[in-house]
RNA sequence: GUCCCCAUAGUCUAGAGGUUAGGACACGGCCCUUUCAAGGCUGAGACACGGGUUCGAUUCCCGUUGGGGGCACCA
């Protein structure tokens, strides 16, 4: 079932139109025609459906065509790669509409219509207003002898260009991979417009001509078009071709339920990608989203998905998209990277910590106390953000980067910190940020008061105690070095580990959760760790 | 209005006419542990409802309810 019945070689494609960034949705369609082709050793065609002018936009078409090579997905002919049936802009195919069109008239399958807008307007809602409601264009036109209309056409009256659906043509068949065999009466169907008064085509019409011109096997796409396709399916008949296998693809939704939007996550591939995501994840979560490999497996990498995608297990119920599972598999994906392409891809990043860092150490108050920001804040400031914004200035930013390009050693050693920490890249900033503060420090208003405040923890002391040991010059700066030292004195006064390292914790980075502390200590100097603890033990405990 | 489609936990899903209804995210607990993670173990949580068919239905059929989509001189 997989040919199409034919044994015609696997074509497939994916066509966005240029209204919009890479929609999510859409991105989901075009991993699936990828992997199909991929699996079946097919071909793999990009189109871009840019016959609105009104709407399109060379803008969009490159966000398009960037967005699906930061997913990965190569295609094998369209855009900037060519082949064999371009043009690949249904903007430059007009002739060849026209040209199918001419066919059609000679055939005596299409017939002029004469209707205006406003008549056709009157008449719906009249119909509506009725019992029955509305059920398609009443085929005034369709009765005109042609050699009326064809005075008429010469006269120089509007006109649009009709199908003329055969009315002795039985139910309107055709086979879906998803939703089996499909079956339409034909005598709900219209008399459907293929070219407009202006002379353009409408979408119902070239997306059929160029499936055919195209020599496509299978047409995978959401499932909002079917009820499109047996309308489709007439015009692929009226052209003598064959018909192709359809994949109707359930709809993606937000997580309230209704069509992805703004306030529910971000709708398109470009959002994702700037907010840290890995595309092997994103392509991973998404093709998980309505398409199952056998129930178990939730990681497939790309190569897998390649060779194991099936158009046999698209479920036909539509999936939420759950940000907190792409998370999880982000994170998952972020652990098997090696380290290399972990550094590369967090440089941003790490550069965006540094300006951040160095903004707060130019601040004029050694400590800074700070609300607690909730969970909820600390998302959306996560989400909101870019690499480079605008909250750091760019002056900020240039110093930063070079800092990060001056010190690779020193930020090489942040990733065993971060890795087995992080769900997104984005989340790096705010994790090593307290590492460029130099002997400022931004304080943790809850941190303070739990930790350092506390009645009767011993705080003050333990402060005091670590800060004994990590000024001994004596001890090598290395984290088991120290930490053995800072330790072994707590013990000696009798201190639990958790009440001798908490308030060093806070006084260092700020807050009470931090990366392993001993290893964050030593990718610090020690002058400005000394100087974080005594600028807190004054504010806090002296006030 | 009309036509079409869908329905297993909060979410993504597996599943077969007889299963202890399986896995994953999220959530709770325990272990590990200097915090947070990661990791390991573990717990709670689902066949929308009503009729049939059947010895037996969550699975097949019909209806109800709920949701989604199409019906444009948009794509």
């Amino acid at each position: 079932m997989t040919d199409a019945s034919t044994n015609r070689p696997v074509r497939v494609r994916f066509a966005p139109s240029p209204t919009g960034k890479l929609h999510i949705g859409g991105a989901r369609t075009a991993i699936y025609n990828w992997a199909f082709a991929r699996a079946m050793g097919g071909t793999f065609v990009l189109r871009i459906e840019d016959t609105d002018p009104e709407r399109s936009t060379e803008e969009n078409t490159a966000i398009i065509l960037r967005a699906m090579e930061w997913l990965g997905l190569d295609w094998d002919e369209g855009p900037e790669v060519g082949g064999q049936f371009g043009p690949y802009f249904q903007s430059q195919r007009t002739q060849l509409y026209q040209q199918a069109l001419d066919r059609l008239k000679e055939a005596g399958a299409v017939y002029p219509c004469f209707c205006t807008k406003d008549e056709l307007d009157a008449k719906r809602a009249r119909a509506e207003a009725e019992e029955g409601g509305y059920a398609g264009y009443d085929r005034t036109c369709r009765e005109i002898p042609p050699q009326e209309a064809r005075a008429r056409i010469a006269a120089g009256e509007p006109h649009v260009w009709r199908l003329k659906v055969p009315l002795e043509h039985g139910p309107v068949v055709f086979e879906d991979a998803v939703y089996g065999s499909m079956s339409f009466p034909v005598d709900v169907m219209d008399d459907m417009i293929l070219q407009r008064t202006d002379g353009t085509f409408t979408y119902n019409y070239v997306v059929v001509c160029d499936d055919v011109a195209m020599e496509m096997t299978h047409v995978i796409r959401g499932d909002d078009h079917l009820s499109n396709t047996p309308r489709q399916v007439l015009v692929y008949e009226a052209l003598g071709a064959e018909v192709p296998l359809f994949a109707h693809l359930p709809m993606i939704l937000g997580s309230n339920g209704k069509k992805l939007s703004k306030r529910h996550g971000a709708t398109n591939v470009e959002e994702y990608r700037d907010r840290g995501y890995l595309p092997e994840a994103m392509v991973n979560f998404l093709a998980l989203l309505g398409w199952s490999l056998d129930g178990e497996t939730t990681i497939i990498p790309r190569e897998e998905l390649c060779r194991d995608f099936s158009l046999t297990r698209i479920n036909k119920k539509h999936a939420i998209f759950d940000e907190k599972k792409l998370d999880w598999m982000d994170g998952s994906y972020i652990r098997e990277m090696d380290v290399e392409s972990f550094l590369a891809t967090a440089k941003p990043w790490f550069v965006r910590a540094v300006a951040l860092g160095t903004k707060a150490s130019c601040s004029d108050e050694a400590v800074c106390v700070v609300p607690t920001p909730t969970k909820e804040e600390q998302q959306e400031e996560a989400r909101a953000t870019k690499p480079l914004n605008e909250d750091v200035p760019a002056e900020t930013w240039g110093h930063a980067l070079a800092y990060v390009e001056d010190h690779a050693d020193r930020l090489r050693a942040t990733y065993p910190l971060l890795v087995e920490r992080l769900n997104r890249f984005d989340e790096i900033p705010a994790k090593i940020e307290f590492l460029f503060w130099g002997t400022h420090v931004i304080l943790d208003e809850k941190s303070r008061d739990k930790v350092l405040l506390k009645e009767g923890s011993g705080a003050e002391e333990a402060l005091a105690l670590c800060r004994a040991a990590l000024a001994d010059e004596s001890i090598p700066w290395q984290f088991e070095a120290l930490q053995e030292e800072c330790l072994a004195r707590g013990e000696a006064a009798g201190l639990k580990t958790k009440a001798l390292l908490q308030p060093l914790r806070v006084a260092v980075c700020g807050n009470m959760v931090s990366p392993p502390l001993f290893e964050s200590i030593v990718l610090m100097e020690r002058a400005d760790v000394l100087a974080r603890i005594d600028n807190v033990s004054s504010v806090v405990f002296d006030a």
